[in-house]
DNA sequence: ATCCTTGCAAAGCTTTTGCAGGAGA
DNA sequence: TCTCCTGCAAAAGCTTTGCAAGGAT
């Protein structure tokens, strides 16, 4: 485990979270990841780190951090969840999504944010999260 | 059925459907709509005008709906579809949606969208759609 | 020792599919 | 008439839940 790993999973446990086999061979490919994870595929993964895994126990672990504050859980296509980690540290950004490949690209861009607030205060919204999406075809897949 | 959802209509006839009943119960609660609806919804509202309707019905109309375009579909929290009418007339635009009440306010911002193709061309993305949802809490929701 | 977590199996939900009968153009 | 559409029931796919056994602090 490395030292970031490390330092996160010890927040994680500080909010009550025990750290067991599974759950840290989930937290090595869930938190390490700068991608996007489908359930299934945190599963593969992690599986390849613990045997006896199971996909239940991902599903549990995935919701107990998204509850806390330490995943966020998008809906990108059909209905499926895909989850990112949400970390101190991490920006909040948006992505760029190959609708080919599926390659995702993460961006953050301050007019955008800066526009949505207005956007919210002309509306009388109190914002508290957002979620934008760009789908296209990325350099590689309008080559092929 | 009024003059404008009869013209939609005949558009999406010419598209090879068949306008039966059942069809045509749905269509009446979607093309009028300005809201997005759920499925469930959908089908409850439309069963007022025939009772005898089915679900399945509703999702397969739906999907041919969005198959030739004339529908989009949301997932805009758990794992349900939600479905708002795509017409010829109707601007692309993007959502405020109230996590309290589900109020949705839809909204179009020319800087946003010009700050979208800029960051396509960055990342040399072609896009072909796009989604931008903020979440928060509407004015009537933050009084209460 | 206590409480939390796990695996398994079963259930829950939304959505899709197969099929035989029925309706639209 | 010919093809497409419908309802019903069953299946499929993703996710959650109940329960008894096992593990972490």
């Amino acid at each position: 485990m490395n030292k970031n790993l490390e330092a996160i999973t010890k927040k994680i446990q500080q909010s009550g979270f025990k750290l067991t086999k599974q759950r840290k061979a989930i937290l090595e490919v869930f938190l390490l990841s700068n991608d996007h994870l489908q359930v299934e595929e945190i599963f593969e993964q992690a599986k390849k780190n613990n045997k006896s895994l199971n996909l239940t126990t991902v599903y549990r672990t995935l919701n107990w951090l998204q509850k806390y504050g330490f995943a966020n859980a998008h809906y990108f296509k059909d209905n499926k969840a895909s989850f990112e980690p949400n970390l101190e540290d991490s920006k909040h950004h948006d992505h760029l999504i190959c609708t080919k490949c599926n390659y995702i690209i993460e961006f953050f861009n301050t007019k955008i944010e800066e526009e949505q607030i207005k956007i919210a205060n002309k509306h009388s919204f109190i914002i508290t999260s957002h979620k934008m999406e760009l789908y296209g075809i990325c350099q590689k897949c309008s080559k092929s």
